[in-house]
RNA sequence: GGAGAUAUCGUCUAGCGGUCUAGGACGCCGCCCUCUCACGGCGGAAACCAGGGUUCGAGUCCCUGUUUCUCUACCA
């Protein structure tokens, strides 16, 4: 029987999610989905020294933004609560101590100085079989002192005893067979005294076992570790239903070395985290893609193409389609520079495509922003004013710099587009069109265009500057959609004050030499 | 230093021994459309890390080197 598909995305409370972390959660959901497996949120808070408050909430209201559903987790419920690491402490107690009755972990009772002392002592020094005996833990000290030093209290942590010299396979779905020898493992730290929690590593285990996780999808840093994982599964005697691993390539500096990093963010100008956040202990502010103007299908799309593709040409995916098409197969095993134009093409892509309506709304705070009063205008206006610019942004607050002339008259005139379009004859031309729009069914963009063209037509203007000149007068420069679809949308009345205001307040360059 | 991973245009990538004079996308440049700016259409510059093999034939397989990345904590 095909064993059902549980993943798990387990990020740490220490502060905003990461965006490779997202992408991570992406796959994972995308993964589950497709299966029709189960995605589940494990907070994983085993450093008690690293806890940063809000950090939960930020991870739940992230993934809930971008539209990853989580199945079961700490508000989610489920049958394999419960779903954060803290709150799992007997769990962890008990596992640990099965290890050290089988003898396959003990006490160790170093100091941190003293492990300090003992690395700048010997060259790339490492806890294992081979130093074990010089140091101070339960099987290089007599059963009776390691009695004495437990029952006074002293410090310790439980190691992991790892055998030397031998060959660990890790299976990975991406990368074939990793195999590395024990050797250059250490006896890790299981349990750690500071704050009587295990560390990642047997809390992931033990937790992965617990839950029935199928697949552990996580980021290639992790690959290095993944043979103790395996020696965990062994060691527990849980081989048989160890997940399959997927170690998903990082998430690369735009330029430079190194991985993506908030620094990188704030250098180049663009988010690295998914909502904006604010340090409860610095107050240092990070922008998020969310208060940046992206729509959420844009970011999950551009972060889905980042390390997948689809085997063929197509870009553009829904969640839906996404979960159709997406496969271990066709992950990239190389880290991806992280292409910010990119990322602003693909919310482009989503920004013209969006229903006018829906984009009328996520317009609306940007206008009272810059001090619109939403009073004074209907959805259907707003959401035609946005129609006719929408090809011209790349996120919704681009939108204002293109439309903002359908909600208040210029306030200025281009100097260069006066200098251009702007002759001592225009005025008296601006005259006659104003006249000409008197009559004119502003309401109907064919008929407008076409009793103008006719009068420019007819008379031997010049099309190009009377026309820019009439969009100075109505826009304030040279930009913008078809003139006569701006006239239809701001109507008769406004359009001609605006001329008005034009013939009145536009000055012709001096004609200097 | 050690270990592992990795390697196609500037970037994201297609390619799974012949169909590769290496395809697409972003970005860049040019042209067209045009009352402006976009959108759209057309076109252009731009890459198989290096050296050895294997093979009738290698971007595709093997080896070596190199590159880049990660890990090397009582952090995850």
């Amino acid at each position: 029987m095909e064993r059902r598909v549980r993943v798990r995305f387990a990020p740490s409370p220490t502060g905003p999610l990461h965006i490779g972390g997202v992408r991570t959660a992406l796959y994972n959901y995308l993964f589950a989905r497709q299966h029709g497996g189960d995605m589940i949120l494990r907070i994983e808070d085993t450093d008690s020294t690293r806890f940063v408050p809000g950090a939960e909430e930020y991870i739940n209201e992230a993934l809930q933004w971008l539209g990853i559903g989580i199945d079961e987790g700490v508000r989610e419920g489920g049958n394999y609560g419960p779903y954060k690491q803290s709150e799992r402490r007997d769990l962890y107690r008990k596992y640990t101590q099965q290890l050290i009755d089988a003898g396959k972990a003990y006490y160790a009772f170093d100091t941190p100085e003293e492990l300090e002392a003992k690395r700048q002592e010997i060259k790339n020094f490492q806890y294992d079989a081979r130093t074990r005996g010089m140091m101070r833990n339960s099987l290089s000290l007599p059963a009776d002192e390691v009695k004495a030093l437990m029952d006074s209290g002293a410090k310790w942590v439980v190691r992991f005893r790892i055998e030397p010299d031998q060959d660990v396979v890790v299976h990975d779905l991406l990368r074939g067979d990793v195999t590395i020898n024990s050797s250059i493992l250490d006896d890790k730290v299981l349990y750690k005294s500071a704050d009587d929690l295990p560390t990642y590593h047997l809390a992931n285990i033990v937790d992965d076992h617990l839950m029935e996780v199928s697949h552990v999808i996580r980021g290639e840093e992790w690959l290095p570790s993944a043979p103790l994982h395996v020696l965990l599964y062994q060691a527990f005697g849980w081989e048989d239903t160890m997940p399959a691993f997927v170690h998903l390539p990082l998430l690369l500096k735009p330029d430079g070395k190194g991985k993506l990093s908030k620094r990188d963010g704030d250098r180049l100008g663009f988010p690295v985290f998914p909502l904006d956040w604010t340090d409860p202990k610095s107050g240092e502010r990070s922008s998020g893609y969310r208060e940046a103007g992206y729509l959420p299908q844009a970011v999950v799309n551009f972060l889905a193409l980042l390390g997948w593709n689809p085997g063929d040409d197509r870009e553009i995916f829904s969640m839906d389609e996404l979960i159709k098409e997406f496969s271990i197969d066709h992950c990239s095993r190389k880290g991806a520079k992280f292409d910010f134009e990119k990322g602003k093409w693909f919310n482009h892509e989503y920004l013209m495509n969006i229903d006018d309506h829906e984009l009328a709304q996520l317009f609306k705070p940007v206008l009272e922003q810059h001090g619109v009063n939403l009073a004074d205008y209907s959805d259907e206006y707003i959401a035609s004013a946005v129609g006719l610019v929408k090809s011209r942004a790349n996120f919704v607050s681009d939108l204002w710099n293109q439309a903002d002339f359908f909600f208040q008259r210029p306030t200025s005139y281009s100097e260069k587009d006066i200098r251009k379009r702007w002759k001592p004859e225009t005025p008296e031309l601006m005259r006659q069109l104003a006249g000409l729009l008197d009559n004119a069914d502003m309401d109907d963009v064919e008929d407008t265009e076409n009793l103008v063209m006719n009068w420019i037509d007819s008379n031997g203007y010049h099309k190009g500057n009377v026309m820019n000149a009439f969009r100075l007068t109505v826009v304030g420069e040279c930009r913008g959609p078809h003139m006569f679809e701006i006239t239809r949308l701001l109507g008769r009345e406004e359009t001609l004050a605006r001329l008005d205001a034009g013939i009145k307040n536009i000055q012709a360059p001096a004609q200097d030499a």
